[in-house]
DNA sequence: CCGATTTACTTGATATTTGAAGCAAATGGC
DNA sequence: GCCATTTGCTTCAAATATCAAGTAAATCGG
């Protein structure tokens, strides 16, 4: 027979590596789906708005000359249809302005409008208070350390690139 | 006038901290959709799952004796209709089966049958793996102060009870 | 015990998101 | 320059999720 189990034998290493991993993830899902039921109900009542919409608009509203529909749909995450029909939603709205892309036929170029940036000047004034209250429990050892834990995380998945 | 804009006077601070807080909750939203995209194309790919269905058998996978449809539409965070017809679904698939709650007439529990314990193993042997790989580029330090922060952070939206 | 209220769940209409298919412009090899 | 491939976006059907309304059982106050 093998050797018998002790604490830690490779195996139940690790195992018990796994499940730590697996609660870790656990923990931050449910922390994040949390915190963006507040967040999407709150800019729904007060704003008429929700989560995808308001990351669309501040995405534009850091690149002043405009993102194009597929950047825009990286940056936050989903696919090139949702993209498609949030920018028409807004565009439907005045809050933003599409256009062809001068350098290529096939591009569009997505734009804040001044109405656009004034709504969104407002609501990510709201937001921000919100979201400060949401993590004031936190000390300032906590903010850094999340912080850090979090950029390492996504190392893993953007292999190169910005920061944001 | 008032005194001059050190770095450091209040308001100054307030909006420094606000935005601190929000890129803070920007990196954990990306982190988290971008490690949950993963997790869901793979319980797709793999086993014609999804992540929704995947969290609620954990849910019953950890609680033998059965759980109410409101318990869990509560500790997987969706709405009432949602899980049922997430249990439906499952429940026409044999892996969960559905009984009146002896003490309630209103209530319905629901557990795992023998298949879905099976089943739900076997993903979750997969799913660990998956997830492990994923935070291995992490320290213990570095998981452990997320761990941490992570749990400070839920405390403000479950005032008491349970861990997770 | 009775009616009013609350609680647990289901239903069905509506909104959102995805994913695949389609179209048009750009690019690359020849 | 021309055809094949790739890229950027849109469209539409199917899958998911939400919300409000409805049903039925339990609880509460008399």
């Amino acid at each position: 027979m093998t050797a018998p189990a002790t604490t830690t034998d490779p195996e139940t290493r690790l195992d018990r590596d796994d499940h730590e991993a697996l609660r870790l993830w656990l923990r931050l899902f449910t922390c994040t789906t949390m915190i963006e039921r507040v967040v999407d109900s709150t800019l729904r009542r007060d704003f008429a708005s929700t989560l995808p919409r308001f990351d669309l608009l501040a995405q534009l509203f850091r690149s002043p000359d405009g993102l194009r529909m597929g950047e825009l749909s990286a940056r936050i995450l989903t696919t090139g249809g949702n993209v498609t029909s949030l920018v028409a939603a807004l565009e439907r709205e005045g809050l933003v302005k599409r256009r062809p892309a001068p350098d290529d036929g096939r591009a569009t170029l997505v734009r804040l409008t001044a109405a656009g940036r004034r709504h969104f000047t407002t609501m990510a004034r709201a937001h921000e208070r919100l979201i400060a209250g949401l993590f004031d429990g936190l000390s300032a050892t906590e903010r850094r350390a999340l912080h850090a834990a979090l950029g390492t995380l996504k190392q893993r998945f953007r292999p190169s690139r910005d920061t944001r």
